[in-house]
DNA sequence: GGCTAAAATTTTCTACACGAAACATTCACC
DNA sequence: GGTGAATGTTTCGTGTAGAAAATTTTAGCC
């Protein structure tokens, strides 16, 4: 465990942690600095042109998209709704549902910023070729299985502690 | 751009970009939950860490080391000192500067948590191939390269707004 | 049909994290 | 001794999650 090559593999791995948490906290931070310069947070950003591009949605499929829970969103939702950019309407079918729809307001901000969040990521990776994209994809696959399992061994003795006391 | 073999791969970025938000988001859920386990936030859990592996550290250090603002960290310490897990420290050479160190109670905490934050990532990607691993790591150098030069671009796009007006 | 229990959806409450800007203190330099 | 930079704290608005509460729906039962 402490040749040259595990060293070796272990140094790259530390790069890929690296390398991966640069991409991620400077999209996240490019994301703000665009949504600032329209008056928005990032976050209000991610939910304008979620709306845009999916319509009106129940606040817990909007959770979903944006990968958070229900009780950040109804934040979120509520200063965006104090900005006039979006309302909150009762669904008739099921009255436990509230729908999150753009107003005008919203909906012409949403035109107005062209770049989408995650854009320049994406963008970046769009100058990767085919090849390199299906073997990014490949591996990313692999290791969130792995670490999707990971998850699960966890939930497992979390619920084996639950039985032993 | 509309083809068959653009839309494909632009099918791949979206997965791409989907996998790359799942690895990050579920790595912080765990590291929280472990941290949670000894009664820490994760941000509480990456500062014993960080001190126990370096020792005490003026305060404005460990903002750097954590990627976060002196403001943030001032909370952080303020709480983990109310439950005694840091002391401050004036310098005496320099008395605008704060150390924080790890109390007995704090170090004793540290050496009872074996996984460090991003572990369970690191670990997910030690199943990789050398190959894979490798090649993993020059596809995400070359997006994070992509992605500076487009940073680059705005501050440069930035500082020219600036002189026009 | 009407009642009750369980489930689903959202909100409220509480605590922590985060950054920007304003501020006080201290140091370094002239 | 005055000026400007460095260090840390405070304040304010936002984001984030979990637990508990409120409201409505759904299912089962008589």
């Amino acid at each position: 465990m402490s040749n040259a090559l595990t060293t070796e593999i272990k140094g790259d791995l530390d790069a890929i942690v690296e390398a991966f948490l640069y991409l991620y906290t400077e999209s996240r931070r490019l994301t703000k600095e665009i949504a600032a310069r329209h008056g928005l947070t990032g976050p209000q950003l991610t939910v304008v042109k979620m709306l845009e591009a999916l319509g009106e949605l129940p606040l817990s499929r909007l959770s979903e998209k944006i990968r958070a829970q229900n009780s950040t969103v109804t934040g979120i939702v509520d200063r965006m709704e104090r900005e006039g950019l979006v309302t909150r309407v009762r669904s008739a079918a099921d009255r436990r549902v509230v729908h999150i729809q753009l107003t005008a307001k919203g909906a012409s901000l949403a035109r107005g910023v062209q770049v989408e969040p995650m854009d320049i990521f994406r963008d970046a990776l769009s100058t990767l070729s085919a090849e390199e994209a299906r073997s990014l994809l490949r591996v990313l696959r692999k290791v969130a299985r792995r670490v999707e399992s990971k998850v699960e061994e966890a939930a497992e003795a979390e619920a084996k502690r639950g039985t032993e006391s």
